[in-house]
DNA sequence: GTCTATATTAAGATAGAC
DNA sequence: GTCTATCTTAATATAGAC
């Protein structure tokens, strides 16, 4: 299962890239079902069957798409991703960049399926966002910032769960900031003047 | 657009029911995705052509389904469903039905596209459930109930998201627990003691 | 009982996946 | 190229109104 094992040839490497890159635009702007290989392919200037040489199905195309855009998002802040205080700009990020936020947002229900090919990415996923962000409350308790009337683990869930919620409600409604929403969430949690 | 006209005969009716009962279940146990029509009808016994003297399409038989079920969601709790305390009951009755559950967080992400079937229902859906949980807030802040350093829109942008989000970490860990959540978020919002 | 609306089906066109 | 799923067309059978 998963990705093919990667070849080493550096025009193999970077055709990679390449097919990574134009999927997550085909992905985002016809999304996964509108998505067919045959149009990747050609956006890419190969042929279908090449496809299948870097990639073995749809579905792990869309995996490994999602694991590099996750990369990328990390990277692009300073190196610790998942920390509380990216959660704004992380937003921020996502409102400029609709097409992306609804793959993801549909990738991780439809993965939900124990048979995707995506699921394990997702759980695991999660269980790392929300023991990163757990420790992070934790601290902030420790300082006094946050109330310790509700145990870390389950200010996490809450915080993460207003993300996703939240992000879900702009996809409907383009009015709401996602921003705002979370400073809301973590105004709630925080310890009374 | 969308389902076609409503026949009189008694049988018609009742087949009807037939179909949104048996989609449902084949729905929430294979997936919208993994669903054929053949399948469908054939538990129902009866011809595929026969399925789409019904319905006009699978995505409309899909939509037919998620508001067959809402409407049952809401006749089951005394009449005023979204109502803030129903939020818990509700939770519960989804964790009893996870293929539906899931099956709604698919949909409901799915249909962010403006093209899909059923965004009009769902953009509907969510447009009245923030308007009547903001009310619900905005009489508990009346009473003193309820902080009221947050506007009861956003509130309810809150809790609405922290039930989706909730369900979506659910579905990826059963362990979880939904009612405890809103529990949680109706605590952070309560008045300080 | 006749007539119209509704329900059902057979056969096949179209399109997308692999 | 082959196969499978969605959807059409058009013709037949049945339900119910008068």
């Amino acid at each position: 299962m998963g990705t093919k094992p990667q070849g080493s040839y550096a025009k193999g490497v970077e055709r990679r890239r390449d097919l990574l890159r134009i999927a997550a635009e085909v992905f985002a702007a016809e999304g996964f079902e509108g998505t067919t290989l045959k149009l990747v392919a050609e956006r890419a200037g190969i042929k279908e069957a090449t496809l299948f040489h870097y990639f073995s199905g749809k579905q792990d195309l869309l995996t490994a798409v999602l694991a590099d855009r996750d990369e990328q998002n990390s990277t692009r802040h300073g190196g610790s991703p998942g920390s509380l205080a990216d959660f704004p700009g992380i937003a921020e990020h996502n409102e400029r960049h609709p097409g992306l936020t609804a793959l993801f947002a549909v990738a991780s229900a439809t993965a939900t399926r124990p048979d995707h090919a995506a699921h394990d990415y997702f759980r695991n996923r999660y269980s790392w966002l929300l023991r990163t962000v757990g420790q992070d409350i934790a601290e902030a308790q420790a300082r006094g910032e946050i109330r310790t009337d509700i145990a870390p683990e389950d200010a996490a869930r809450l915080i993460v769960g207003v993300f996703d919620g939240i992000q879900l409600q702009w996809l409907y409604d383009p009015d709401v900031s996602m921003p705002s929403a979370l400073a809301d969430i973590l105004r709630l949690l925080a310890v009374q003047a």
